[in-house]
DNA sequence: GTCAGAATTCACCATGTGTTGAATTCTACG
DNA sequence: CGTAGAATTCAACACATGGTGAATTCTGAC
């Protein structure tokens, strides 16, 4: 009896992807359940391992966190280059691209994992307003001056960005959740034009 | 010594305007920490009072939660008023009133509240489905023609809502958590504008 | 003045959490 | 083969949480 069936500690035998396991996990659940709804002993389990080996490799819970919220794709690019179209095309091609963007695998996890999180902690919060601030943000006021009210008019096109995510991905209300990309995006591309170009509506209190 | 200074147990004197104080807690405290990060201990501390008595008025922490959202003003009538505008200034009436309602102190908290455990809470997130489907999407639905496209276009305007919501509050957003209401509001009026006159876009893909 | 009942507290319980430290088993290199 | 070190598990700690049940004290009606 030197081998009893299930090792009951130790080593495991084979290669050792365990470390992405882990991690794949941990997106999942903070996906799913928010920073603080996730647990690591669940994580453990999803990835088949001993919660002490989550925190061997990541040392804390928000050590995890971080490491599993590495974006796939690099968002100040995205929203840049839709700022390179023609002046009157820019919200429709900020549209586009926002949409697409969160339709490929992985990104609009974890960005909805960051929304997630900020809504309940004060450390995702800020690490959520400056991921906004600095990627998409700062391109859209530049392309439109930079002043303060280029800033402001900036703000609330990303505001109704953020609101997407948060009525299509997490709300999850019937119409958004159920519209494809391509039907969206020139309804979505009108409303954030109004931001972008300058002329002030015609309207008095 | 037939009373030691600090009443140990027992009814304390007085008038019993405890079960107040408790909500106003934990208002405070859901609106702060959302669902998950509220604690009944913190929420009893705060209002001077023992744990155990607030769950001896509210049953359970959802049962204060739900006692703790109670809406101080209808918001259905608050968006039905402002479709019932000139249908070009039904944008600008929409952004006038939501933040007018949202300056109205408790109002805000308390959607934000919700917000913050729609985020983390599955049942809290069918919660503020139901409430934004009821009172905010229907009634801008119903003054578009009801249609299926009315439907997506409410959607998209009722996304917008919520997401000035999740940047002015949740995530603190630079300029627009610092802008003041009349500034916003014809800007995010030419916005939400977009959606209600029913005019697509020239746009091509 | 009595007394039912409400208001309030106290002392616990069961559970779940993040985290730690030591132990065990495997791999890789000499 | 031997052995250093990595990978992994085990058992446990300290703590916080929501919740319970009994006890105590006050108030209001008769």
């Amino acid at each position: 009896m030197v081998n009893s069936d299930p090792p009951r500690g130790g080593r495991r035998p084979g290669a050792t992807a365990t470390r992405d396991a882990i991690l794949a996990a941990a997106r999942e659940a903070f996906f799913a359940r928010s920073y603080e709804g996730a647990t690591i002993r669940g994580i453990a389990a999803a990835a088949g391992v001993d919660p002490a080996l989550v925190i061997h490799y990541f040392a804390n819970k928000r050590g995890l966190f971080v490491a599993a919220m590495e974006l796939p794709v690099n968002p100040g690019e995205v929203v840049g280059a839709a700022m390179r179209a023609p002046r009157a095309e820019r919200g429709f091609a900020l549209a586009k691209a926002a949409l697409a963007a969160w339709e490929s695998p992985g990104a609009s996890e974890v960005i909805v994992a960051l929304m997630r999180s900020a809504a309940s902690d004060e450390a995702a919060t800020a690490v959520l307003r400056d991921f906004f601030a600095a990627e998409v943000l700062a391109p859209i006021a530049n392309a439109g001056g930079g002043g303060p009210e280029a800033m402001l008019r900036a703000s609330l096109a990303v505001s109704h960005l953020m609101g997407v995510l948060f009525a299509r991905f997490i709300v999850r209300i019937g119409p958004l959740a159920d519209t494809d990309t391509a039907t969206l995006a020139p309804l979505l591309g009108a409303a954030l034009q109004t931001y972008l170009d300058g002329d002030a509506p015609e309207v008095q209190s």
